[in-house]
DNA sequence: TTGAATCCCTATAAAATCACTAGGATTTAC
DNA sequence: GTAAATCCTAGTGATTTTATAGGGATTCAA
């Protein structure tokens, strides 16, 4: 029940972008040395975002990353989904009608997976990017905070 | 972000062997062939259940398990986190004041992450396991469910 | 016009995790 | 004693994750 680095590397270099975001597009190199991510690996998740619209690019020598729309209309769900697909906590077709299990309609435990993912999606959809980049630039008053090696 | 085997299996056995206890203990044969589920991993699944306290075993011939409290006092929480480990959507040691974390203070995704665990945790918690096996008597009223090869 | 900076795509390798499987040891009812 | 059951610890093949690597394609500045 763990979400992978996909998504937390995902988070955190798009509150970066949101952070460092001004005239120019903010460099993939810039946020891995920031934020401590591997160049390679978030270059893919860079690719991701923007598959889903979260992220534009702009390519060639000063080019980089803006967001695609407002931060206040990126959404944490937005995010963990595009980067790790569904957050369902089960595959179970039973949660997609029109796959339609044949078990669905007597299916106890169905219940259960529906109640945790819309628990799930409810709270990750609540928290908008620009609110979290907002709650970061208070807690960080002037000096960078210390991240160390915490890749959460 | 998915649940394991485990904690699917685990649950589906548990419902099951609430449903089906009475005089005598339920054996793990008879819940691994009603609900299509590997004896020898099953196995495992209910030692983990009983180091936690939600079943208690008979050894021996005739024996097997039951359940060690009132079914409405096991909730889904309580058989997902025995399974699972904590259902925390990122090892965080942030989220555990007393592992602390350097950059715990600072950090904004350890915001987001205790979110994501609060909801899920009280979700599973709400739900308990007589309300299971009682949705279950209704949806199957006579003949057993289809399960057919659903695993969830 | 050239070179540096940057994004773009695919392939592959190492590590970790999952979902069992195997082989016994122990306990109990009959 | 024997069969039926739980108990315990390892091992293992398959899959997934987490990157690394390499080779473009594009753009801009000088």
């Amino acid at each position: 029940m763990k979400l992978s680095t996909k998504g937390r590397y995902g988070l955190r270099a798009l509150i970066d972008l949101a952070q460092y975001s001004g005239e120019t597009p903010v460099s993939i190199t810039s946020i891995s040395d920031r934020q401590n991510i591997s160049e390679r690996y978030l270059e893919q998740l860079m690719g991701m975002l923007k598959r889903s619209g979260l992220v534009k690019s702009i390519r060639g020598a000063g080019g980089g990353y803006i967001l695609a729309k407002e931060a206040a209309e990126i959404s944490v769900g937005d995010i963990l989904r595009a980067l790790e697909g569904n957050l369902e906590p089960v595959n179970c077709s039973g949660l997609h009608p029109e796959e339609g299990c044949e078990a669905a309609d007597n299916c106890v435990t169905k219940y259960v997976w529906q109640k945790i993912n819309d628990s799930i999606n409810q709270t990750v959809d609540e928290i908008r990017l620009d609110h979290l980049v907002e709650e970061s630039r208070k807690k960080c008053t002037g000096n960078l905070p210390i991240q160390g090696n915490c890749k959460n």
